[in-house]
DNA sequence: GAATCAACATACCGACCAGTATGTATGTAG
DNA sequence: CTACATACATACTGGTCGGTATGTTGATTC
């Protein structure tokens, strides 16, 4: 190696194990072809994380964190939240869509994957799906607020079906490796979502009640 | 071995891959372990199954295939089907609920582990979610004729997003290992069960499109 | 420019795992 | 009773993996 650089480093080992991870899941990543991949060695790897848990820690904390926050709650930060869901969910399609073999939903993967077998993991995953739907919670109040979106809606239960929804549309399509299924399931969620929207000819019946649980 | 019984030796097999396979995931899996839970010796499993995935195979093609059959089929061959899966629902939550750390559904978590890597588990997976949708659908047609079910509702197409709801809430709660959260999602999925039920009351303007993509 | 430490590099280790080679015992058909 | 196939049992192998011990080199500080 002629020149260093330690944080390059760090980041080029966190990108490849998150793509690693992608693709062969937590359990299944090789930290010899993690090391292939980037010319990095076994010494710097283990200089920069203590092991190779620390190593899947740091892609949930910095890479998938990062992915949540650039997809779905910086895009919801303002504008008509439903019309933005609705557009953020199109994106999200055409990225499933343009896998030959789709992989899915890289957070919701290391998610099931690893949440049973490993509280290190299920921890910090539960606080990027926390912050996935206060970021949807949060852009449905201020719809409220703005008149777009139903007043009797309790929108941290919304938000919570509407993460949990999509990522079981995105495993669906995955399990049959089928667009279709994807778009069916894409349009019973955007059925949903427009529930929740405010409009003068519509009735209260189908909206999302005042509801803790069962 | 005092008396022998191959098929009661292949059954016991069979079980506890079921079981390692749920608790560990099919390459977490370990051959080593399913013999000494069963008391059968390598020799006897290499007997009955030439290698590995063949022993995964059979777990979907006929563990995970009649589980699915016992939970969704048969108690929706009659009846009123949208009352019949609010049953099976509550069924379902109690069984999520009975673990301390959630393990989910054994059936989507070995889909979300093997569908993007190995085609074999795919398409028997893929079997296994078409014959689920299909007995809903067959129900959901059936309240059709009945009266039950709202007549403008894409039976197929709501089938397939409740398939994806249940195993994306069920997931939800999995990566929060949070009960909470199994409720709060299954109150959405009740909801939209609802809104496919037939009611003199109510307006059209929510129900499911006779709508293919998009 | 010597000392020091972070940032690498290399070689090796023990554990585990799927799979195999080879042998033995049991049931069954003639 | 013999012959043979099914149903097991045991011991071993090659390969991969995460992790470590130990050595080297580049940057920084004084």
């Amino acid at each position: 190696m002629l020149i260093r650089d330690p944080d390059a480093t760090r980041r080029s080992l966190l990108e490849a194990a998150f793509e690693e991870i992608r693709l062969r899941g937590y359990r299944g990543a090789s930290l010899s072809r993690i090391l292939a991949k980037t010319d990095v060695t076994k010494g710097a790897l283990y200089h920069h994380f203590p092991d190779k848990k620390a190593l899947g820690y740091a892609v949930v904390d910095e890479i998938l964190r990062d992915m949540i926050h650039e997809k779905w709650i910086t895009p919801l930060a303002e504008g008509n939240p439903i019309d933005r869901m609705l557009e953020t969910l199109h994106l999200e399609g055409c990225r499933v869509a343009s896998e030959k073999t789709l992989t899915g939903c890289p957070l919701n993967n290391l998610a099931q994957e690893m949440s049973a077998l490993d509280t290190g993991f299920r921890k910090r995953i539960a606080v990027v799906f926390a912050l996935w739907r206060k970021g949807i919670s949060t852009a449905l109040q201020r719809g409220q607020a703005e008149g777009s979106v139903r007043r009797n809606v309790d929108t941290d239960a919304a938000a919570t079906f509407v993460v949990a929804a999509v990522e079981g549309c995105i495993g669906m399509a995955k399990s049959g490796n089928d667009l279709e299924l994807l778009y069916t399931c894409g349009a019973g969620l955007t059925q949903y979502l427009e529930s929740l929207r405010e409009s003068d000819l519509a009735t209260p019946s189908h909206a999302n009640k005042q509801q803790k649980r069962r």
